[in-house]
DNA sequence: CGTCTGACTAGAACACTGTCATAGTGTGGC
DNA sequence: GCCACACTATGACAGTGTTCTAGTCAGACG
């Protein structure tokens, strides 16, 4: 550690500035998870006192809101692959996943406090560019938008949730596993395997988007499946 | 508060109980939210020394795991209705939603313990019971009760939030307001809203379930949206 | 009646956490 | 040489979950 002093311009003492709390910071949660992320772990790390943390950072809010805010930017650009709009929008959403399951620390550090419409926000622009681009505006994009946010966080939770910390009585699978419902043994023996969240996922969130963006690619169309009202 | 003890007037012995504790504990949590139970707190509450409640509940961990199975057995039976196969797996859908908006306090701690599972598990039971009902079994119903689940999941951990505890520049709507992202300025204002849950819950909730049981009452119907795959 | 056992309780402490007030240090500019 | 400012350390406060120790009580047994 322990970067050797700029000295550049106002740079006095051996010197650490905000931007190296933050890089620490990031790759402390990345090595060690969110929990980690204390401030006297962080003083140790840069091999500091705890007030030195604060004199950059302001307080633990601002450094994560720091950290996510730096996070978002690096996760910018991912490429968007498909020919039918349906397939470009899907391409956008899978992005936001799999962005999700590359930083499962940083995702989890934004989602325990509310940041993560901040982190998530350059990929959901993609998103809601795609959507235009597949012929909605207005509420229609912000409705599409949202609910296939929704389920995507909805399968995030589930994957980003670390198994290990629950006991496994507390668990679905033992949950069903031991459960007496009037429930066919075939469907108690599906439910007591752990899930292929992929694969759900896929299906799933291909499902909402087809729901919101007709997948045809000329405009020769008319509405397939009339929304609900 | 203040159960009079079984031997009134010593007040050396209190005579509670574990299930006294987990009733305080309900109490607490749903008149001042989940941060508010803290052991000492709890212990304040019931006008007894910390170790009193460790003594009879053994940990937190293991007090707010009563709490929920406490709790999952209070919200047991909600009336299905629906004549179709797809209205009731959507009306029980919407007893898992309802439900956790009921009771939003012990749904966010059973959140944040990661005993979600373990609240949700009567009314998930109700949920493939109906799914079964409507010809699912095994695989199919297990992939069907998840794939609902996730996204009821989706909607909640928004519905749920607690916007106000978070600084308004890092909420969904100000980023939206302050994105120069290449979108139609009609699209900008619709997210720069705040979304309408519920109807977006049913909507949503309502695709995914359809793309999973067919919703014809009678076969004389034939299939008016079909899965793309 | 006395004594003993087991159910229960209180006080104080340990190791943490985020945060801050105080009291310094070193270094560049004058 | 000296000063002001940028930075750092020491130590503390209030809060958390948890546990050690030392009890006090109610009732059973002799």
């Amino acid at each position: 550690m322990s970067k050797t002093a700029t000295t550049e311009g106002t740079g006095r003492r051996a010197g650490f500035d905000r931007a190296d709390m933050v890089a620490t910071a990031i790759a402390l949660v990345e090595k060690e998870g969110p929990a980690a992320l204390t401030m006297r772990r962080l003083a140790a790390e840069l091999d500091v006192a705890t007030p030195t943390v604060y004199w950059h950072v302001g307080s633990r809010d601002e450094l994560v809101t720091e950290i996510i805010r730096h996070q978002s930017e690096r996760l910018a650009t991912r490429p968007i692959v498909g020919t039918t709009p349906a397939d470009r929008v899907m391409s956008a959403a899978r992005h936001v996943w799999d962005s999700a399951l590359d930083n499962r620390a940083i995702t989890s550090l934004a989602h325990q406090t509310g940041t993560t419409a901040l982190l998530e926000h350059p990929l959901e622009e993609a998103l809601v560019y795609e959507l235009e681009a597949a012929g909605l505006t207005g509420a229609a994009a912000a409705d599409a938008l949202r609910a296939i946010l929704a389920t995507i966080g909805g399968f995030l939770i589930l994957a980003l949730r670390d198994e290990s910390a629950i006991p496994e009585d507390r668990r679905g699978p033992a949950l069903w596993a031991a459960s007496d419902a009037p429930v066919a043994p075939a469907t108690i023996h599906a439910l007591a395997a752990p899930p292929d969240l992929p694969h759900l996922f896929e299906s799933t969130v291909r499902t909402v988007v087809d729901h919101h963006v007709s997948n045809r690619a000329d405009p020769a169309k008319e509405p397939q499946c009339p929304t609900s009202r």
